[in-house]
DNA sequence: GCAAATTTGTTCGTATGTATT
DNA sequence: CAATACATACGAACAAATTTG
């Protein structure tokens, strides 16, 4: 046998969709007129159709029918313009498209700072850090998940609203400066792709056979402090994959106003 | 019924996975002592099976059996000091790791450019390019897939060499700042995440359920032009979700030089 | 609001094919 | 070649979700 065929009904499936021959959103034949129409029984039917699940290609509803994908317009986001967790200039990100964008409530909360992130921020294990959580939504959809961790020594020091369970109408970069002198020099971000966790599939309403992938940015951001730098914040957002985009500008490019600060 | 059966199965080896119980790499009971275990189909069982493998958890070897997945060692690119397509600073990116990186030989073609490349460098649809491709192995096996796009037009002024199909030794970079006085001032990365063409299925060897997404690094490179910058290059990269992420560094972190170049 | 019809989702049983040891 | 294990394929029945009358 060359190619299974459920393949081979999947192949014919899909080069129909790719030609235009059913349209994104419209409806399929449903599993039983597939059975029919390919002499295969309902079983391989819908081997052929978890193929072109899996491809995000088709998707099925229960009780509806099995309908052709639309293609979701991604939002772009500028990583190397990105303000920070807790900016007002999230609005103007996407609304190019027209299409209306806000922003939850802050979670708040006083955590431990697991391995990973005691090592980030430079505590010990289990040292209590400040997170704060916002998700971001378009038109209604959860769109990204962020969550921002500062060191817990930073609300002694004085910045109090880290603690408040609204949006710092300044902006927590510029609050922090306000209050610490604390201000941002760099920052570097690590970009890993992956299954989304279970927390973040219900999150995001993704279909649960783990085929939609989770964009994770892992934001250090580090401020001055004499000959070093140091951390005071980590920023974890998830971003489903299937309506996100990122882009990165560095130097000089067009619609970039050039930044000779070093950043 | 709250959960199907197929998943209360799978999520009690999903936990026997994550609690060590199962180690990486060991192999599970097979289909038929599992459904003696669980009481259940076999098919029931390659459900559950399938659950698990659609989040990379486990992976079937036919005839062998089913043997839970080793976490891959990700080789970390950094966006921020990619030098570009053909330079020598490959190998210093992985070699933390004692691994044993290698680059392919180019690969040269000479192509008409679709809409979008020829929107992004300026051209008319169907205006030649040429193509530089290269692959990056670790350890043997493909890591990413690397294709430049160059204008023709860069050849006719003088730099011949990017018809050649080898490495330019000095690096693509200098040789268009040597031959044509060509200097990147900025560059563009726009990152998107989705499940693998046919053809990086087929080259990456990734499993054929789309289950690995495929990360594409599209960068577009800008030289000086009087007032404007222009696009000269276009570099797309393929990276294999499971075995790569993305670094990007802003301003002064620990362990960057910081440049005061404004890029 | 309910009942029927439609459609996908789950589960079982069985048989045969293919890859590996 | 034989044994083992996963892969493919078929048929059947019932459950759950949704729409429709």
């Amino acid at each position: 046998m060359a190619e299974p065929l459920y393949r081979q009904i999947a192949e014919d499936l899909r080069a129909r969709i790719e030609s235009g021959e059913l349209e994104p959103g419209s409806q399929m034949l449903t599993e039983y007129e597939l059975r029919d129409r390919y002499q295969a029984s309902r079983n391989t039917i819908r081997d052929a159709l978890r193929w072109l699940t899996a491809r995000g290609m088709i998707e099925a509803r229960a009780g509806q029918g099995t309908f052709v994908s639309r293609t979701i317009d991604p939002l772009v986001t500028v990583l190397s313009d990105w303000p920070g967790p807790e900016s007002a200039r999230y609005a103007s990100e996407s609304d190019d498209n027209g299409r209306a964008p806000s922003v939850s409530l802050v979670r708040v909360e006083v955590q431990e700072a697991d391995e990973s992130l005691a090592a980030t921020l430079r505590l010990a294990e289990g040292d209590e850090v400040i997170s704060r959580q916002q998700v971001r939504y378009i038109d209604g959809a959860p769109w990204s998940l962020q969550t921002s961790f500062y060191p817990r020594d930073l609300v002694t020091r004085g910045a109090e609203l880290l603690l408040s369970a609204r949006d710092i109408a300044m902006g927590a970069d510029a609050y922090l400066k306000q209050e610490l002198g604390l201000e941002q020099v760099g920052h570097e971000d690590r970009i890993q792709v992956g299954p989304p966790t279970n927390d973040e599939a219900r999150f995001f309403k993704l279909s649960d056979d783990g085929r939609i992938s989770v964009i994770t940015v892992r934001r250090t951001c580090y401020a001055d402090n004499d000959l070093d730098v140091v951390p005071y914040r980590v920023t974890v957002t998830a971003f489903p994959a299937d309506r996100n985009q990122l882009l990165v500008q560095f130097g000089r490019v067009p619609g970039l106003i050039s930044r000779a600060d070093g950043y």
